[in-house]
DNA sequence: TTGAAAGCGCTAACAG
DNA sequence: CTGTTAGCGCTTTCAA
């Protein structure tokens, strides 16, 4: 285990200063001797410039940060490859964190982010506004993927998160103004449920349910607005993150609600649950309840039956979003929404 | 977006030297009174050590790399999640990167690693042992995931595999030695391989055929170890680790050997694949054909039939491995290997 | 075009 | 117990 070769040995050895090998190795001026020379020794010693001394003069790490809820989840998991696939081509790091969907490790994560001076964050957010506000401020320059952070005062949670969607889909809106600023690249979740909900009303259904998870609202709101008032608010439930309390939450739902003959899941996590629920109460699919899940993962397919889905770009997404924060010269880019498409497989039938 | 404060900041408000204050946050002697002034301060002014200088001070990063074939594979997923658990709770970083299961991509981020000065590094190593052995000589600590590397001389490779397994069993074996003296974390597929195959035996099954990704010697071994000689090797296949090659390589051996009555994949990528093509192909599982996974996974259980599965604890083998990284204090932590279990669920039946 | 020199924020000797 | 000091490897003025 020899040490590295350093700047200076370079330097020595081309009889050269350090500040010349320094310029020839990042595209600055020098004379074509000289840079041949410099080019020539550091293959040579098989010099590697170190990101430390570089990020420390610069007062900043290269890379990213990547903080998602859960690497289990499928859908995640095809968004960090993309996220991964950009940075990769950049050839930068990407220091990655796993919330749980819990704001608190969220918020421990964004502080082990501050420390090492990662100043570019992608994240798909669990705690609200007040928790991503300091964040900001401090002088990252951050891009949202999937979601957006919620309102927090408890008043109004609502209004912004519908005031947010219609802000993404370029409306305007007298409602309160968009929780933060900050870029983000998000499915087209409204009119992806729209898609789904109408396909189910066209099968019959009029019992139609959603089965959410946290940080949902604009899901849960898209649903709400599809399937237009009254809202039926015991059809409208939620599990709290983990495959445990998706399954009680799927499971309570069709046991309070026999009469529903339809669900919308809001994400894979929770499809799988409503499966399993909806086998374990005898209901069959789709002969007593059609099911619709958001995320088209593998083995949507190989359910039985197949499952219809909501499709979202899930690569697609974070590498646009890697491309967001990596671009950031300055500018705040734009967000970007990223299209839907609704997937009919076996899961959906007529309403009996 | 103030700049952060820094240790000399904080020195000259308390009126102290940068020494003490360094002392005093990394837990060095200090008399209570300027203890608690320094605190007291650094709190007041919400000071954060920079990584960055103690980083260069140190001349290495803390944290550690993380380096896996694919994150839209859910064993992957798992591991993950092990390694930043065990990350989280000790408040470092992780660097991630996919590598896709390219030998190449994965010495494009070892590279990147190198720049960084991450020395540490937990690896679902792709390359062979010829790519790792300058990285463990450039003084890396390595730690190896799931799998090990294999021997890179093309003649004997078989024959380190199974010393390899051996030495990982406590066996002594008169073979070449270990490819690569590096303390790993993996399942033991010997055991679960032979389980899964005596449960077929059991079942009546005689052409059993094994459908395998890259990377995965020691399973193919195991493989045919356990349904021991004459193998019939027309009947142990691979795909190169995409989706697409798995489903090419599990249809190209139903078509080939319509004889066979149950297959042993690799993994769950390539279960999926075995799912697909027999259904693409009208074979009914386990009718006609009987199919035992690699891995459990949550959507395992909603596969039409159920799948029975050779579980591998895919999270505990990230915890540990993060451990024996960190733990890693000059001594050489010794390899583990954990135990797999074979879930029977219903996509077996008796051979006919 | 080039080199000398000044740090970036921190830790580790070494004195006091 | 505490302060001073010397760098870690690199980029970046500033002169030459």
């Amino acid at each position: 285990m020899e040490k590295r070769a350093t700047i200076k040995d370079v330097a020595e050895a081309a009889g050269v200063g350090v500040a010349t090998v320094s310029r020839v190795l990042s595209g600055g001026s020098a004379s074509a001797a000289t840079r041949e020379r410099v080019l020539a020794v550091a293959a040579q010693l098989d010099y590697r410039p170190s990101a430390l001394g570089r990020n420390l003069r610069q007062r900043r790490t290269g890379g990213m940060g990547l903080l998602v809820p859960d690497l289990t989840d499928t859908f995640y998991g095809q968004l960090c490859e993309g996220v991964l696939a950009c940075a990769r081509s950049a050839g930068e790091p990407v220091v990655i964190g796993s919330t749980g969907g819990d704001p608190e490790q969220e918020a421990d994560l964004i502080g082990m982010l501050l420390e090492q001076s990662v100043d570019r964050l992608i994240a798909v957010p669990s705690g609200d506004a007040d928790t991503w506000s300091p964040v900001l401020r401090a002088g990252m320059t951050v891009v949202f993927a999937d979601r957006l952070p919620l309102q927090s005062s408890p008043e109004d949670v609502r209004a912004a998160a519908v005031a947010d969607l219609m802000a993404l889909d370029g409306l305007s809106a007298a409602a309160p103004a968009r929780p933060l600023d900050v870029p983000a690249v998000v499915a087209d979740d409204r009119a992806g449920i729209r898609t789904a909900v109408r396909y189910l009303r066209g099968l019959g259904h009029k019992r139609i349910a959603f089965l959410g998870g946290p940080g949902q609202e604009h899901r849960v709101n898209a649903f709400r607005e599809a399937v237009g008032a009254p809202v039926d608010e015991e059809l409208v439930v939620s599990g709290t993150g983990s495959r445990d309390s998706a399954y009680a939450a799927a499971s309570g739902l069709f046991q309070s609600r026999p009469d529903l003959s339809a669900v919308v899941a809001g994400g894979n996590v929770l499809g799988e649950a409503a499966v399993l629920a909806a086998r374990e109460l005898d209901l069959r699919v789709p002969r007593d309840v059609s099911l619709v899940m958001y995320d088209d993962v593998p083995w949507a397919e190989l359910c039985a039956p197949p499952l219809t889905v909501i499709a979202q770009p899930g690569r697609d997404m974070g590498y646009r979003a890697a491309e967001l924060v990596l671009r950031a010269g300055g500018r705040r880019p734009r967000s970007v929404v990223l299209p839907t498409e609704l997937i009919i497989r076996g899961s959906c039938g007529p309403h009996r």
